[in-house]
DNA sequence: GGATCCAATGAAAAAGCATCTCATTATTAT
DNA sequence: ATAATAATGAGATGCTTTTTCATTGGATCC
């Protein structure tokens, strides 16, 4: 029911809006983040003529009304996710870029330690590992 | 002797090389991370005709040499600080922009196990925390 | 020191990502 | 349905970074 989702952030239902909200969901079954360009270059596989500039205003909304997240991951352009609810970070493959995602709360709680010691107040953090996954491991 | 750094890594000593080299130790001191823009903007100030594009070329192959390191911190343009070394986390100001550096031992140990349990081969990390550094929480 | 060779530079053009403009279209409330 | 207004498409624009290519300048050999 993401029509509601979209009420909820002001935002009007519009084709463009849901197409590109069906197209994050589908996608996000396997660790996949997609740029504002993978999300254009599928509408337009799927016949849909929505222009790439919808697409970067769309997402953005959807980043604004914390539908969304934004990551900016090592070179490459910015993409994004699916914000269902639960904080955590990526561990990106460096051959395939597949993208895992993980939690650990020991490093949650060493930033807190980290960020009160420096005497910064925490806002916000990025943490990323970048490897080689399993699968281009044993490729090699 | 920053020439012999640039000749073991097989760069000719050329006046721009030399300058900007002396602009990022200069910079250094306070935790000053610039861009290439603003290395351009010190040259332009300190009377040098450097164009910007050398600028960029400059910085990439010094990047490429290990002598610097090249950060993408949230939203702005890619930043460069000298290769001593060490490696460090940052903490970076929402406010002035201020960056500090850390390292955490316990938080490098975690990112190792985690990677172990996800079958990746660890190469990289990036861990930048986002906040309101001690002067801008005063003046608030 | 001077000639030669090749890398390095400057200036401008190009590329790439993202945003903005504005006329047209579509959605929502009436 | 109609009116009011937000959203869209296409192209222009902005900004950072890279590339091209003719010229300049460092390094090497004599």
């Amino acid at each position: 029911m993401e029509t509601q989702d979209l009420r909820n952030a002001g935002l009007k239902v519009t084709l463009p809006r849901m197409k590109i909200l069906e197209i994050l969901e589908r996608e996000q079954g396997r660790g996949r983040h997609l740029s504002a360009e993978d999300v254009y270059k599928i509408l337009l596989d799927e016949g849909e003529k929505i222009g790439l500039a919808t697409v970067y205003r769309v997402l953005t909304q959807f980043e604004a009304a914390g539908l969304v997240r934004r990551h900016h991951f090592e070179g490459g352009n910015s993409v994004f996710e699916l914000n269902r609810g639960g904080h955590h970070d990526h561990i990106v493959c460096l051959k395939c870029g597949r993208i895992d995602e993980f939690t650990d709360e020991e490093i949650e709680t060493r930033q807190r330690q980290i960020a009160r010691q420096l005497n910064y107040q925490l806002k916000d953090h990025s943490l990323i590992l970048y490897g080689i996954c399993p699968a281009c491991r044993n490729s090699a």
